[in-house]
Order: C-alpha cells, then structure tokens, then sequence
DNA sequence: ATCCCTTCATGAATCGATTCAAAATGTGCG
DNA sequence: CGCACATTTTGAATCGATTCATGAAGGGAT
C-alpha cells in the first residue's frame, strides 16, 4: 500500500508537517520558495489529503445531503439541480440518497449521515412517523431544512408548495370541464404531498357536488397508474375523469388508458401534478399543477446556509410557495 | 456543543473505552452483563458513533460511488436502482455524483472522492480525456468498473453495452421502413456511446445507400433535441426520419416537431435510444434502442465486489450487452 | 551592539475509534 | 493448593491532518 501522507510530504520537501498542512490551507502564510518546494513533493509523490483525518479534526463534515423520496421523479432531481450550486460554491458537497418512500430506508440513511456528522440535510421525509428521527438529528446539532413540506410546529425551516390548494385547483379545472365524478388516484395516504392533495380535491367536490372515487396506490409511479386504471374500469359507474398525484401516476394512468382504447381526453380526462418535463411531452399532452421545482431546491438551500451562518439565534423560517395550472389537451374537451 | 464520544460511553457504564468498542464491533466478545451495560449507557447518552474516525483507522470508506453522466436520465437512475441492493448488502453505502456530461465536474468529483478514500468506484466517464483521471485513482488503489463503456485496452472490469450494434439496430430499422434521408441527433461527439451509436449508424447508411444528416448537439436532453428540429426544418432536403442518441433527445425532438404540426411518424420518424419507461408513454410511443439498464448496474457491482475481494490476483472481465430494437409507432410507416 | 518587529517554520497536542498484546479474572483438574 | 487454560477487560499505540504556542531568523532603528 502507497498511501502518502503529510510525513512523508514533508521529509521530501525537507519541512516540517505543519508547514505542508500551511500550504495547502494557508498558503499565503508560507514563504513562496518553501511553498513551491512543497508543492513539487506533492506533485512528485501523488500526494491526495486523507478526507477523513480533516474531517476528525474539524468535527464536521461538508457533505449536505439532500434525501428525496425517489430520485427517479424528475420533480426531485430538479429540486436537487436547484440546490446544488449554492451549496457546492459555499464550498459544499451534495449526497443525494433515495428512501424510496420507505421509512426504513430513509432511517437507514439518516443513521449513516448522523454518523458522517454532515454539515447539514435538505429532506423531504417520508411521512410523520419520520418526524421523532429527525429530531433526533436536529437534537444533535445537524441544521436541517424540510422540503417540500410544512414545518408544522415542528422548530424547523421549511420550503414548500401549498399542496391543499393544488389539489383545489386540479379539482376545480375538473369540475370547470363539466366533470361530474372523478378519480383521485395516489397513495400511500401516509404521505402528507398525497393527504394534501387528496385534502384540497375533496374539498372542491364537495363545495361543487363532484362524485369522488379514491384509488390508494402503494408508490407514486408508473405502475400505480397503470394498475389504478386496472381497478377503475372495472367498475359500474366509471368516472370521466382523473386526478394522479403527481405526473409519473398520470403518466402510467395515460398509458394504461390508451392500451384499453380510452380516449383521453374525451372519455376519460386526466391532470397530473408537478409539471415534469415529460408532462408536455406525453402521448396527450398532460395538464398538471406546476410547482417551481428548482426554486424550491435553491431556496432550500439559502434557507439551509442562512441556519449554519447565523447558528444558535436563528429563527426559523417557512417558506410557501403557491402551485399553478398548466392546462393541456388531456383535459382540454368539455362535457 | 454536546459530542459524545466512546470515552464518554466508557466512563459512564464504568468499563474502557475498548470494551465499548468491543460491544459496537463484536459483541460475542462481551460479557453479557457488561454488554448490556455499555448499551444502557449508549442509549442513554445518545451516542452516535463518529464515521470519520472509524474511516481514519481502516484506511478507507465502505462508499461506493456512482458517477454518471445525468441523474435526470433515467437510464442512469435506472442502472443506480440495479447497482444498489448489491452494494447496500455487502454493507456498503452508494453515493451518486452527477457529471453533468462536463469533464470539469466529473474532474472534481473524482478529486473529492479520492480525497474521501472511497471503497471502489463505478463510473462512466464523459470522455477519453478522462482516462488518466481514472488511471491516477486506480494508481492509488481504488478499484474502478466502467460502465457503459468498454474497457478497450485499459486494465479495467467494464460492462457495456454494443452501441455500435445498437447504431446499426436503429439505422437498419429506418432503412427497412423504406427511409432514404435519415438525420442523426447527437452529441457532443466526445461522449463515445454518441460517436459509437453513430458509427454504426454510418455503417449501415453506407451498406444501404441512405443518405445521412448528422446534427451535433451540446448534450442529451430534451432541449437538445428541440433545437435540432429548428436547425432541421430550415433544410431545404429535409430527412424523412430521425434517429435521436438518446431518449430524452427523441422526446425534445417529437416535441418540437408536433408543436410545429409536422406528423410523427407519417412526415417524420423518430426512434431513441436507451428504451426508458417515458419512451412507451410519449406523446407517439417511441421506438427505441433497448438496454438492459438494471442488469447493467447490477452487474458492475458485482464486477467491483468480485475487484474487491480477489484483491491483487485479480483479472479484470469485460461484460458485453446486446442491445434490442423495440419498435412503435414512431417508427411504424411504411414509405 | 542591542532591542524590537515582522515573517516563517516547528512540533507536540488533539480529534475519536480500533487494535492487540498484556493483564485480570474465573474454572477445572490433578 | 497450585497450575493450566479459557474468558474478559484493559489501555496505550495508531491512523493523518490541523492548530497554535514557541522559537528562529532577518531587518531596522537607535
């Protein structure tokens, strides 16, 4: 094994550790012939600083870790597209870890990162039973900030949309085309983004005399689409349209719907929710509720930095951000 | 600050700080009394055990990083999930850094992870100029697979898919449907899945007399393949199909074109590569270049953990995918 | 020559967990 | 009782970088 270290920089170059460790922390504090003369042992030997040996010492780490419910939702990679260029020219680290909208995932990389001591977490937690664990970090002196989530009256800062009205104005859309019963299709219901959303459409049927039919799903992706379409066709009384939690249920909803000969939108409407890339680009371009997603993930960020800067007398801050409809041809026929 | 070390443990359960060790590493070498008190006294102080001192001693990280072109990509998440389960099993921790198709960045990740003694690495580099990059890690003993890529004559484990086989796959598709002005959509040309994709594409256009319009594009996502379509759409001969370098391009691409009424597939064809979940739900499903994502993952941890465990008497396998033609609507004219 | 500054370089102490030779304790047996 | 042996526990040494009090060297001014 060939692991340089200091020492051994320092015999080369004939100097003692502490002035290598000075010239690649402070050079200005080095003489410029001792300075060079190190820096050509370094080059010479290949030397590479023991991240962990830095870290010990400095007690903390500058890895931020952003822990999103499903890396493969390009809602979340947006958000973390947001977040990364504050935190990397602060001179941070971004980790991107995926629960998968698992509890014991996303524990198992909260007990990693606790024992990384990162510097700090960007979360969007898998739902309330996430929340004693998150204290727990909290307790222990690890900033973090709640994404895409309401800090309720929990002593956190927070980003997020206003995810109730969301799902009003994807309801009201619904009920604006003539729209008499309708689906809402998402799950699990212990994830508050599907509660609120839920929430919001249930409020606006009930206000307009909308039938509601409710289809839980086990994941928000394709294949909850697609096996919610399953279930809803085989019932007596079909609604004519649906309202998927987010983009990749409508999306799989839209294919399932096609594969059976469902006309979207005039047999079946459908809006989704996030407004990915891919919304636009669908089989029938999908209506969907808009969320600023790389703000949110900026805005995450600063909210982060502002906590780590100011230290012990920060307030808190929440911040909400307010969703839009982007109306397409999935839900453009009237009835 | 409240850091709470073993030291703390030791003198709070009244033994030493070896024993508290002994307890988190090896249990079966405690005294079930003394065990038991040692984890009273953990759960007590709410300890947490300190990574970077841990890596210190053992000389190395238990993360393993994946470092791909675009984690918007699903492709590439797609090859995480399938990497992943291996890894976390054999007790590791997967981190995804994102090269953003940019060697600067790429260049960076692999200095920070280098510094951070990482346990092994899979990666698809963004181009030959990272070769000595990678050679400068695996010099300092990180074992390295390649993904995505061939090893060519570099001493590396690889798996790969033929992307020359799957150019001619998708050129030769175009031709049978009686095309005889493709364009090729792609870039930048550094990427070598884009200069093999097109290689084959070229083949095949010789062989069969098809005349061939190559777009080079600064990247592979969507907005790439929307200014392709500007670009070509002022052509006075303009191809009667295109073949994108990636699915997301494709996408782009058959979003441009339907916004500007050209009829996909009857006035243009498209057909992607790489097959993603969004290709069979797109706005005309799109036929594509299928990959064995997951499988791909899957396999480059095994190659890495096989590196790993045979240590220095190991010889290096390159594992060689087909890819397969799936074909749609986009495709589906006959000229 | 002496004293004071400034500029640089030094090296021991420190961070916290792991390891391992050595010590302590307990058990069984002649 | 004493010796051999097994079971536990101990604590000092170690990993590698950073920090900082201390000291050395050089330059002016008097």
């Amino acid at each position: 094994m060939t692991t340089t270290s200091m020492k051994d920089v320092a015999r080369a170059a004939g100097v003692s550790v502490g002035t290598v460790s000075n010239v690649l922390n402070r050079p200005e504090a080095v003489a410029e012939e001792t300075r060079s003369r190190v820096q050509a042992a370094i080059a010479e030997l290949g030397y590479v600083r023991n991240d962990s040996a830095r870290q010990l010492r400095a007690g903390r780490s500058r890895t931020v870790a952003v822990v999103v419910l499903d890396v493969a939702n390009p809602f979340f990679t947006d958000v973390v597209r947001g977040a990364e260029p504050l935190i990397e020219s602060a001179g941070g680290v971004v980790t991107v870890c995926d629960s998968g909208e698992d509890v014991r995932r996303e524990r198992r990389h909260l007990e990693i990162l606790e024992e990384q001591r990162v510097l700090g977490l960007l979360i969007t937690p898998v739902d309330d039973t996430s929340a004693s664990w998150i204290e727990r970090l909290s307790g222990h002196d690890i900033p973090l900030v709640l994404v895409d989530r309401g800090a309720g009256r929990h002593p956190h800062c927070s980003v997020a949309v206003d995810d109730v009205h969301g799902g009003r104005l994807a309801a009201q859309h619904l009920a604006d085309r003539g729209h008499t019963r309708i689906a809402f299709v998402g799950g699990p219901a212990s994830i508050p983004q599907v509660a609120d959303r839920l929430a919001g459409c249930r409020e606006v049927c009930d206000e307009t005399g909308v039938a509601l039919d409710v289809f839980t799903t086990a994941g928000l992706n394709f294949a909850a689409g697609r096996e919610a379409v399953e279930q809803m066709l085989g019932l007596e009384e079909r609604p004519t349209a649906m309202f998927c939690a987010n983009d990749l249920v409508a999306l799989g909803a839209l294919q399932a719907l096609t594969m059976h000969g469902v006309k979207v939108p005039q047999e079946c409407a459908i809006i989704g929710y996030d407004d990915i890339d891919f919304a636009a680009a669908a089989a029938v371009p999908l209506s969907s509720i808009r969320q600023p997603r790389s703000q949110l993930g900026r805005t995450a960020a600063q909210l982060l930095f502002d906590e780590i800067g100011e230290g012990a007398g920060h307030t808190h801050r929440n911040v909400v951000f307010q969703p839009e409809l982007v109306a397409r041809a999935s839900t453009s026929q009237e009835l």
